[in-house]
DNA sequence: CTGTGAATGTGAGGCAACTCACATCGGGTC
DNA sequence: GACCCGATGTGAGTTGCCTCACATTCACAG
């Protein structure tokens, strides 16, 4: 019902991984101000686990009890409508923490959450956080932003998927794939197939493959095997501004 | 830039106001556990305006300097593409709040807000606001409960967008907006216009239409001038769960 | 009750994106 | 290196929704 298929923390040795859980979390935005004892209360509570790459980690409807810091690999937010078709909502990469949401409200799961990757992750209970959370005032408004920047994030898709085309919409998710994992420098590789793309915009990979084919004639882009590399974003820009247009 | 060509609180006598403030603020999900001091003062700084049909109340990417309690009238969430068209991502009605997304992180407006009727609405200045929030702990979890609200809803929206056709996108919003203003009995009035529902769920006016008068024949809905009436939930329940299936 | 503008109703024709049906390529594993 | 499977590339035919071009109805102001 929660993580399947997925032996939690094999060596048996919670203590094993605390410096990693704390150096993990420290690292990332939400608790990164925390002091050094709230930390490591935090990281008595995380638990580990290795997830194999498809395996389920909550489905829409589920009861949301934890949330989850991704350690290595990516996890996919998607929905699936009956006849098998599948949206992706977000990406949740290294570094990221996602599950915030029914957490916090307590409603059920929104979407569902399956290892895109292998996966090394920390879950984190509800009943230990949001004491935990209370007692840390800062906490709540980080939180706050979170929030703030997965409503921006999703608001931009619903605008992306109702206005723009099909070069407006994957010129649009690229642009937000790029500054999602901001690297400086020209040549930006997203690490996603276009599979993912097809699902992330709405449309189908076979229409995502075209497009592509003819922005990578025009150099603006480089095809690889499980990743895009935007090569100019300035063209791809353009066209994700100029909502629904020519690509031509 | 802010409240276009409206008169803010013509009376020019805050205290004028001050007792009906206190009543509406009272009455808002958010402040109605505050205690009567905490209301006082917030009633202090809420500042009274009227608004016509069609005024700008903001623009996407002004900075949000405040938010927003709807006391009458609706308020349209909306952004629109450089050739014209317009999605609509919420509509607010009397005695919710808005705008408090870039209150609370600083960013830049994310939409633009356009009184949809005319409007009577308190505006609450970030200054204000933000030391006011710090200062009652209890309101931080209330707004990420909002937050999370409003998340469910757009995440809802991509979802219907990405996987459903205009059958099952029309339903779904059709069962949303009945949800949303929670009344008790079968038949639910919906106070929007063929052309607002077109830009919720990203179609032309014209299919909606054709879409509605097939249901009207069958006594799912009935239509009136700028309402629709929700005759039986059921079907269209089905539809809206059906992701990409037939309407036949 | 008459004019006016917004909201609604309806049909004919077009096209963007889909569906389906393949071929090819690459990166693993045994 | 022989196999396999997931990812990519590509064309031909189909269709759901859009576009455009109107008629009609309602609400309200004068």
């Amino acid at each position: 019902m929660v993580v399947t298929g997925v032996p939690q923390d094999r060596t048996g040795d919670a203590r094993a991984f605390s410096s990693s859980k704390l150096s993990v979390l420290r690292k990332h935005p939400i608790f990164c101000e925390l002091d050094s004892a709230a930390l490591d209360q935090l990281c008595r509570y995380a638990k580990h686990a290795t997830l194999k790459r498809g395996a389920t980690i909550f489905s829409k409807g589920d009861p949301g009890n934890f949330l989850i810091a991704v350690v290595s690999g990516t996890v996919k937010i998607s929905v699936s409508s009956p006849d098998g078709r599948s949206a992706i909502l977000n990406l949740i990469g290294a570094g990221e923490i996602f599950g915030e949401m029914s957490v916090l409200d307590q409603q059920p799961r929104s979407a569902d959450a399956t290892a895109n990757t292998n996966c090394e992750i920390f879950i984190i209970d509800r009943r230990e956080f949001i004491p935990f959370v209370r007692s840390q005032p800062a906490l709540a408004m980080k939180f706050i932003e979170l929030l703030c920047t997965r409503l921006r994030w999703t608001s931009d898709q619903v605008e992306q998927v109702i206005l723009q085309n099909l070069p407006g919409r994957l010129a649009s998710a690229l642009i937000r794939l790029t500054e999602k994992h901001k690297v400086a420098g020209g040549g930006r590789t997203i690490a996603v197939t276009q599979q993912e793309i097809s699902e992330m915009v709405g449309m189908t990979r076979e229409s995502i493959n075209k497009q592509l084919r003819v922005w990578s004639t025009r150099s603006w882009v480089r095809l690889e095997h499980g990743a895009i590399v935007v090569l100019d974003a300035g063209p791809l820009q353009a066209l994700a501004e100029a909502g629904c247009e020519e690509d031509d």
